[in-house]
RNA sequence: GCGGGCGUGGCGGAAUGGUAGACGCAGCGGACUUAAAAUCCGUUUCCGUAUGGAGUGGGGGUUCGAGUCCCCCCGUCCGCACCA
């Protein structure tokens, strides 16, 4: 029968844990006063209703960070709260008929008792839900401040529009012409929307990405991606017969003289006016615009266009013109929605020129090329070279070609340099009821008044109805009727509300000042705690989460709310919690639980019939891969979970998620419990004094702060992984001491130590332990260990012996002997010598400490 | 097409230009047990009985020495994409 105390009970203990760390009210963060700062946040959730393992996984390794910061003396700031606001809420009304605010609280109390079993250390004081109006009114002051310093404007403008989701969304919302959520083809619709100018920051976005040292490589190459900035040139050209002009941009201004033709886009004013006159057109822009975003994989194929009969005069050479088309590839939104055509350097303009049969002139000589045989087939000429056919031209190089002619066409007036982006700006009215209100009214004498600051907040009214599709606001009996502010008539409030990456954009400064009602942000707090050091989350934020926050730092700074610009300086992207998946033979998705894996292979647990076993996939609900944390957590407790979200995979990979995996780390859970309730030597009472150590004790003393310097610099570098190896090698040491009251006194010096050390990641179990060594005092109040510098110089070092680069030999030397005398030693190898072949050494290389390569 | 990442045992993964495969998982052998579980010990890159040889996606290069640096190629994953 196992005894009583070598089998961990982690339900209770961690439980008991929880309560006393709360009661002592260990993770509360306080005023820093001279202690250095360190504001550690993972990506708070969207409160669905369960966890699910990404979320365990992200505060998992955000709880490390945090607890191993606090360890070093840091003043930790380490906060959690809820994306409160969204669609699922709206979607649980609709299909039960429960309120969004009720579904959302309730999933958020739900919520916070999974999260609060996982033992996570934060300061739970600063907990808020953004769907609270003491936080949502804060952004609707923000909004106004945003209008008053010109950053928020409102246009009508064409709008993705879901028909499923009866929603606008933004760009980024849109995936391959779809909704990102309702999976429907997106429609074109012309509505009145608020815009924030996230464009007047394109450059300062851009540049700032530079200064983001510790943000994963790929995270700033997508950002950069999706600001696009190109430097080119904007120019007019004269439209023969018409008193305006063709404002074109371009970056090849080089490629002018090669220009075949002009193509605007479908909803260029120019051919909305041609086509009030003409069905033929009308009919070709109303083609254009029902392909447009929905089948943006087909429509790669052809490149149609209509020729206005138009003709535009080149602004070089007024002596040439080229035919006006109405094209469906150039897009309204890019640029100025207008291009000129140069075939024989763009594929693009190459495939339109063919088709109709326009004239291919090349300009630019590939390097060494025949001016008079050089001719484009089907492939155009996008690289680099020397300019001909084209006048003053002739001669330079592309880069120089591209000033000359952006000089010539400055003095005269056509057209200047400009720099255009990719970027546009951020379109946050949502016609739905689950969001922050847009704090304005609209009056039919005024116009646009926004809401006094005395009114504010704006709120949601409760008693809406969900029966009908579209936003419950407009269909509430009297919500929206006001009075205008400013003249006193009848006025109708906004029913739109914002897009919820507003509410993320600004949550990580309210952690620093929760409480406060009259502003947003307490300035002092904030100026003590941001940026925040190191924010933790998934990759797929990589560009609308975080672009959306920078640009809103900037906003508030520049608004007098922050005095920081960039708001995250450090950026871990947590891979992706996999798990196989399984089919049953009849096709349909098998749970992880309802398969058994065997001798046999998978079987379908209730058939006993073979299961199909797919390829690991990112643990979704449609796939049915999914592993339930709570019931994880329930079986083998938070730190085993823990300690395998850490264990196996870097953090920035994806991890599969393996019965055994799991298993292992509840086997070194136990283990290591063991290891201080049946110790394999009688321990020491706390605080004896260190006795004389023999070779075997002194050795693992050694290893033990090794072991506390390697373990400081992962955690550090977030290499957990290595970190839990490195425990466990110490661990392994510990296990096989034997001897005396030396080794005793040894051992106790390293459990103690692989405690600290395994706290960050299994902070129950470290407690536990911690007091089964005689400890009054909590883990999680003590500091961490410090290595001795004289432990970690090792006074003979094992040197490897190369000849010819091959390893032959090792041998053991004093540290830092001569050169001399290690190659003297290695020579002597009679190994070395047989390899060697008794050729004379032509070359001896000798690293201190290192190698001997011996060259014959 | 453009940009980025990755490629190392059966598997997850370690290796400041200096002993490739730490640590774990799985496997195999053994101990304990009536038996099983748990635990513990040993073993485990491949070829070879062995001295030994080969080996980090492929090919070349730099170097006394390359998984690591440089060039070319292949595969794979992700992001963006009629962006003018």
């Amino acid at each position: 029968m196992a005894r009583i105390d070598d089998r961990y009970n982690a339900g209770e203990t961690e439980a008991k844990w929880q309560r006393i760390w709360d009661e002592r009210g260990c993770f509360a963060a306080d005023d820093p006063k001279g202690r250095p700062k360190y504001y550690v946040l993972e990506m708070f959730p969207y409160p669905s209703g369960r966890i699910h393992m990404g979320h365990v996984r992200n505060y998992t390794l955000g709880d490390v960070v945090a607890r191993y910061k606090r360890a070093k003396g840091f003043a930790v700031l380490h906060p959690m709260g809820w994306d409160a606001f969204g669609l699922p809420a709206e979607n649980a009304a609709i299909e039960r008929g429960i309120h969004p605010a009720t579904w959302t609280r309730d999933n958020i109390a739900a919520m916070r008792g999974q999260l609060k079993s996982m033992g996570l250390s934060y300061d739970w004081r600063r907990e808020f839900a953004t769907c609270d109006p003491g936080y949502y009114r804060h952004e609707q002051k923000m909004f106004l401040d945003f209008l008053k310093a010109g950053l928020v404007y409102r246009k009508e403008s064409w709008v993705n529009w879901d028909p499923v989701e009866n929603t606008v969304l933004a760009n980024e919302q849109v995936i391959d012409g779809c909704g990102w959520r309702s999976g429907a083809p997106v429609e074109k619709r012309l509505l009145s929307q608020w815009f924030l100018k996230i464009t007047a920051y394109g450059e300062e976005l851009l540049t700032g990405l530079a200064g983001l040292e510790r943000w994963p490589e790929r995270v700033r190459a997508m950002q950069e991606n999706w600001i696009g900035r190109s430097e080119g040139l904007r120019l007019s050209w004269r439209l023969q017969g018409r008193t305006d002009r063709l404002e074109i941009f371009t970056t090849r201004p080089d490629t002018l003289f090669g220009a075949a033709f002009c193509a605007i886009s479908p909803n260029h004013p120019l051919a909305a006016e041609l086509a009030a006159g003409n069905g033929e057109l009308a009919a070709f822009i109303a083609e254009c615009n029902r392909m447009g975003t929905s089948e943006a994989v087909v429509e790669a194929a052809e490149k149609k266009g209509w020729d206005t009969g138009l003709s535009a005069i080149h602004p070089l050479d007024p002596d040439r013109t080229v035919p006006v088309y109405v094209a469906n590839f150039v897009l309204m939104e890019y640029g100025t929605g207008a291009v000129f055509g140069c075939p024989a350097h763009d594929q693009r303009d190459l495939d339109f020129a063919r088709k109709y049969r326009l004239p291919v002139v090349p300009v630019v000589l590939p390097p060494g090329g025949d001016p008079a045989g050089f001719a484009i087939g089907d492939v155009a000429y996008t690289e680099t070279g020397t300019l001909f056919n084209s006048a003053f031209l002739d001669g330079m190089s592309v880069e120089d070609a591209k000033k000359a002619a952006i000089q010539r066409i400055e003095a005269d007036g056509n057209g200047q340099r400009t720099v255009n982006y990719r970027l546009r700006d951020w379109g946050v009215s949502r016609q739905r009821y689950w969001g922050c209100p847009i704090p304005v009214i609209h009056c039919p004498d005024c116009g646009v008044v926004p809401v006094p600051d005395a009114d504010l907040p704006v709120k949601l009214p409760e008693d809406v109805t969900f029966d009908r599709p579209g936003n419950p606001l407009d269909h509430h009996p009297h919500w929206s009727r006001t009075t205008c502010p400013t003249c006193g008539a009848e006025a109708r409030r906004e029913t739109d509300t914002f897009d919820t990456f507003f509410e993320s954009s600004w949550y990580f400064a309210r952690f620093c000042s929760p409480d406060r009602e009259d502003v947003a942000v307490d300035r002092a707090q904030a100026d003590a705690w941001l940026p925040v050091d190191q924010y933790v989350g998934g990759i797929e934020h990589a560009v609308l989460h975080l672009l959306y926050s920078r640009f809103f730092t900037r906003a508030l700074a520049d608004c007098g709310i922050v005095g920081i610009r960039e708001p995250f300086d450090g950026l871990l992207t947590q891979g992706m919690v996999c798990h196989e998946t399984y089919k049953s033979e009849g096709g349909g998705w098998l749970y992880p639980d309802e398969v058994t894996t065997g001798a046999d292979g998978a079987l379908e647990t209730k058939t006993g019939r073979p299961a199909i076993v797919g390829r690991s996939e990112k643990m979704s609900k449609s796939k049915r891969n999914v592993v339930d944390p709570a019931h994880i957590i329930a079986t083998y407790g938070a730190d085993t979970a823990r300690l395998f979200m850490l264990s196996d995979s870097p953090p920035e990979r994806d991890l599969d998620w393996t019965e055994a995996g799991i298993d292992g780390a509840w086997r070194y859970v136990n283990r290591l419990w063991r290891m201080v309730a049946v110790p394999n030597l009688p321990l020491p009472p706390l605080g004896t004094p260190m006795p004389a150590l023999g070779a075997e004790a002194e050795e693992v003393r050694r290893l033990i702060h090794r072991t506390i310097a390697a373990v400081g610099e992962d955690i550090e570098r977030f290499h957990f992984n290595k970190a839990v190896a490195r425990i466990r090698e110490l661990t392994n040491a510990l296990g096989e001491l034997k001897g005396g009251a030396d080794s005793a006194w040894v051992l106790r010096e390293g459990l103690e130590t692989a405690v600290l050390l395994a706290a960050p990641m299994m902070p129950h179990l470290a407690e536990e332990m911690w007091q089964a060594l005689g400890h009054d005092t909590l883990v999680s109040e003590t500091a961490w260990p410090e290595a001795q510098p004289a432990l970690l110089v090792e006074d003979t070092v094992t040197v490897a012996v190369q000849v010819n680069g091959k390893l032959r030999a090792t041998v053991s030397l004093p540290k830092d002997a001569d050169a001399a005398t290690a190659e003297r030693i290695a020579l002597a190898q009679p190994q070395v010598g047989a390899a060697m072949s008794g050729k004379p050494p032509r070359k001896v290389i000798v690293v201190p400490n290192r190698i001997v390569n011996v060259v014959v």
